[in-house]
DNA sequence: ACTCAAGGCCAG
DNA sequence: CTGGCCTTGAGT
């Protein structure tokens, strides 16, 4: 019955041939994520209003020769990574659609506008200050709290919101030519790229934007229900729950080694989602995709146990504080007994590999993972998460910056900046009334956070990036969609 | 030759 | 620093 207790050595084979496949799949995040990066990046110079590190060199992948395995997985998946890229661009709906309602108006403050500059439709007014700031690398900071109103009366009253509708109108610091050569025109490649992202999120921003256009305490990221309700519908939580790796054929009595070379892939899938999910980001144009890769790279685990442990809550409304009597039976995941959970580990796995593992191998493997992950679901529990306070967190941990990052400082505040506005979001949206009494407070979802750092260290640690997926929806619930 | 988006000039 | 007006020059 027990095909891997059968082997005369003392460490199970599967978990070691999984382990060395899940590392090397770690690694493939990385080059994914990369990839992504240096898909993204036209390959000209791109200078921004502060002196630019030479680290923008990271599209010319500087490292060494990457390991040929990986390399050749990698290109067999970059086919689907430019799927997600986003080449289902709309570009003559939108250059139509941006000209004919741009035509006569400046889009950062309303004045007569005078064409297209670097970008957007403007005035001279803004033009001329546009190509200042950024010639002149000039750094503003805002008196009041970035939401001054842009409009042809007060455009000159705070610099710093002024340059910030710039930035969210379309304007591009790279259109500004260093060499200031005048006449001519800009290559195309210098819009083209940003056409093709801004085209993947305008339905999001122009929905934002009519909403809010008025009132809106950041400029280029509206607050408010609206974005929100964005963010909850562009989530898409299921497909990262229905994970392809992890689902079972009915059909066929799955061999060991499909369904272990399945859960090696979940790694690519679970990147495949996140860099989907990052895309719809309202904020995504916002920053460099280096920044999003450094992100990325650094926080994905959170963001998987954050995303599992509210699919659990939202799923199994964690009302029974004493689950002990549903043990076996029930084929629910524990919000407390983390023997429950490595049992249902256990048994799904089983299903998963197609074979018996025995207990003790689970628990060994797995078992500080089960166990940070029961913890993480208690506390999370606790804190009776709605959706729109899942997305907001989501995004304020997307945005955690450690403090050794290395990105540009003007980077780093502008992350900051995003960080803080969706904190703020968060916080407006639990003092919201209506809502059946909240009780948590912002503190306490803060207070948290640390609490998801640390399981995803573990989480990390163990490679198993599947167990909390696979604790917290039964495999043979997975919805075939293909 | 015309267009149009980039840079420059300079009175206010 | 601002912004109206002028000059440039590749693309059409």
């Amino acid at each position: 019955m027990d095909v891997v207790a059968d082997s005369t050595t003392g460490t199970p084979p599967v978990f070691d041939h999984e382990n060395l496949a899940l590392q090397a799949q770690t690694n493939l995040l990385q080059l994914y994520l990369t990839h992504l990066a240096s898909t993204m990046v036209p390959p000209m110079k791109i200078e921004m209003r502060e002196p630019m590190t030479p680290s923008f060199s990271l599209s010319g992948s500087p490292n060494s020769e990457t390991d040929d395995s990986l390399s050749a997985a990698l290109v067999s998946s970059t086919k689907a990574l430019f799927t997600l890229l986003g080449t289902n661009t709309t570009p003559d709906s939108t250059a139509t659609a941006v000209s004919k309602s741009n035509n006569k108006i400046c889009s950062v403050c309303g004045d007569k506008s005078t064409g297209l500059h670097y970008g957007a439709s403007t005035c001279e007014g803004c033009k001329g200050f546009f190509k200042r700031s950024v010639q002149n690398k000039k750094v503003y900071h805002c008196s009041q709290e970035n939401c001054c109103e842009i409009d042809k009366q007060n455009r000159n009253r705070c610099q710093s919101c002024r340059f910030r509708k710039c930035i969210s109108k379309g304007m591009l610091t790279e259109a500004v030519r260093e060499d200031r050569m005048p006449g001519g025109r800009n290559g195309n490649s210098i819009y083209s790229n940003y056409k093709q992202r801004r085209s993947i999120i305008r339905k999001t921003k122009d929905y934002i934007e009519e909403e809010l256009e008025e009132r809106r305490p950041f400029q280029s990221l509206p607050s408010g229900k609206k974005l929100i309700k964005e963010l909850v519908e562009m989530d898409c939580l299921d497909r990262l729950i229905n994970l392809r790796g992890l689902r079972i054929n009915p059909s066929t009595n799955c061999d060991i080694a499909p369904a272990c070379k399945r859960l090696t892939r979940i790694g690519d899938e679970i990147v495949e989602q996140l860099v989907e999910w990052t895309k719809t980001l309202p904020f995504f144009e916002e920053l460099p995709v280096e920044a999003h890769t450094h992100l990325l790279t650094q926080r994905w685990a959170e963001l998987v146990l954050l995303s599992a442990g509210y699919y659990a809550c939202s799923v199994f409304t964690p009302d029974s504080p004493d689950t002990t009597e549903m043990i076996d039976e029930t084929d629910e995941i524990s919000f407390t007994n983390e023997q429950v959970n490595l049992r249902l580990l256990q048994n799904r796995l089983s299903l998963v590999l197609g074979k018996d593992i025995p207990f003790e191998h689970v628990s060994k493997e797995a078992g500080v993972l089960v166990h940070q992950f029961t913890l993480l679901l208690k506390s999370f529990s606790n804190l009776k998460v709605s959706p729109e306070a899942y997305v907001c967190i989501k995004a304020i941990t997307l945005l955690h910056l450690s403090a050794d990052s290395t990105l540009d400082k003007s980077i780093i505040d502008k992350v900051n900046t995003l960080q803080d506005h969706f904190v703020k979001t968060l916080q407006i949206h639990l003092h919201q009334p209506g809502e059946d009494q909240q009780t948590t407070s912002l503190a306490q979802i803060l207070d948290w956070l640390p609490e998801l750092r640390k399981a995803s260290s573990v989480l990390l640690h163990s490679k198993m990036f599947y167990v909390p997926f696979l604790l917290c929806k039964n495999p043979r619930r997975l919805v075939f969609d293909e």
